[in-house]
DNA sequence: TACCCGTGGGC
DNA sequence: TGCCCAAGGGT
């Protein structure tokens, strides 16, 4: 055995006696389970397990299977995953179980290899899945691995850049090869950057395997991982479209753009083609009144600062709303409207822009 | 490959 | 209040 595989046995052998003393409960961590793993590892994505894990524990109780996952009506589904964002996450989640139950005969895959032709999931799901459920020595990187990683490595420079992504995943995959519970690695790693190896201030008095650490060594620790460049922001303004009929309010289903996939008012960027068209479509209508409602509301997508404000479109009482309808579903993108009666309005819309908008309209 | 996609919580 | 951030994957 060499030095190097020396030292990396003692770090996966400290790394897993921390993390045994140290790991904080998980639903699905102990006695793990593969579609329990998959979804709350898809609904952990880019969001904090304090906000998922409660929607994780409502989710399996609603969905415990696959086969019922794949058999979800939509608005359920939206239910279930109010407050977590990213929809596409939730529509490939349900593609991936009807993958499941319609191309494996309802078998979940029993490899990693299996699970990354699975809709939704990639690599660092399957790996996850692997490991924790089949002992599979494959390597889960995610942005803690990354940060952790990163560090032990002293890479001051590089760490964003396709070889330094390599060169972590590298790292990663050597180690879990030495380790009889990839799981547990795959996890403590995780777990010691979201808890000791922060992106603020490392602790790293507490960290079991600081001594391996070279950007510690180099004093170094809270410059590594280079922060990732950012994209700019971008000010968007937006109009939503509040159509009134006989005291109901539309709603539909937006099919591009923002937002593409949930239920809500129909949104147009102020300016836009698609507002002209909005416009003159309702111009056309006899008897429809427009207003602009007053104020305005603020919402942030990734790296688009939203300026929202309302129009409101009072349609006649007589005559069908679904010429209405189709003619404003293909101008601004929409489709499968729904009249929803006052009461019932803010359940049904299926993201924050809409509730914002709705408490705009709602404001005394 | 670079860019796209939402939200709630922390500070 | 406003900004930053967090257990990625699709295209």
């Amino acid at each position: 055995m060499t030095r190097r595989d020396k030292n990396a046995t003692a770090l996966v052998r400290d790394l897993l006696a921390w993390y045994s003393a140290h790991k904080r409960p998980l639903p699905w961590r102990d006695a793990p389970a593969p579609y329990r793993v998959w979804v709350g590892e898809v609904m952990s994505q880019q969001t904090t397990l304090k906000v998922a894990v409660p929607r994780f524990e409502i989710f399996v109780a609603r969905l415990p299977d696959a086969a019922a996952l794949a058999a979800c009506p939509e608005d359920v589904l939206r239910r279930l995953w109010a407050g977590l964002g990213y929809y596409a996450r939730a529509r490939n989640l349900q593609k991936g179980a009807r993958y499941v139950t319609d191309d494996l005969a309802g078998a979940l895959p029993g490899t990693c290899a299996g699970w990354l032709d699975v809709p939704g999931c990639g690599p660092y799901t399957a790996a996850m899945v692997a490991s924790m459920c089949f002992g599979e020595r494959v390597p889960a990187v995610d942005g803690n691995v990354v940060r952790v990683a990163s560090r032990l490595l002293g890479m001051a420079e590089g760490v964003w850049t396709k070889d330094g992504q390599a060169r972590i995943r590298e790292f990663a995959a050597e180690r879990v090869r030495l380790s009889d519970a990839p799981g547990d690695f795959n996890q403590a790693l995780m777990e010691l950057g979201a808890t000791v190896c922060r992106k603020a201030r490392p602790a790293c008095g507490s960290c079991p395997i600081a001594s391996a650490c070279r950007a510690r060594e180099d004093g170094a620790a809270d410059r590594i991982p280079q922060p990732r460049p950012r994209k700019a922001g971008v000010d968007t303004r937006v109009v939503c479209v509040v159509l009134l009929a006989r005291g109901r309010v539309a709603l539909a289903r937006r099919e591009r753009g923002f937002l593409s996939g949930t239920v809500g008012f129909p949104v147009v960027t102020e300016g836009s083609r698609e507002a002209r068209d909005l416009l003159d479509i309702l111009g056309r209508i006899p008897g429809a009144r427009i207003r602009a409602a007053q104020g305005a509301f603020r919402h942030t997508i990734t790296h688009h600062r939203i300026h929202g404000s309302i129009l409101v479109a009072l349609l006649p009482a007589r005559g069908s709303p679904r010429v209405v309808e189709a003619e404003l579903g293909r101008a601004l993108g929409v489709s499968d409207f729904s009249w929803s009666n006052r009461a019932g309005v803010r359940d049904a819309l299926g993201a924050a822009l809409d509730r914002k908008a709705l408490d705009l309209l709602e404001a005394p």
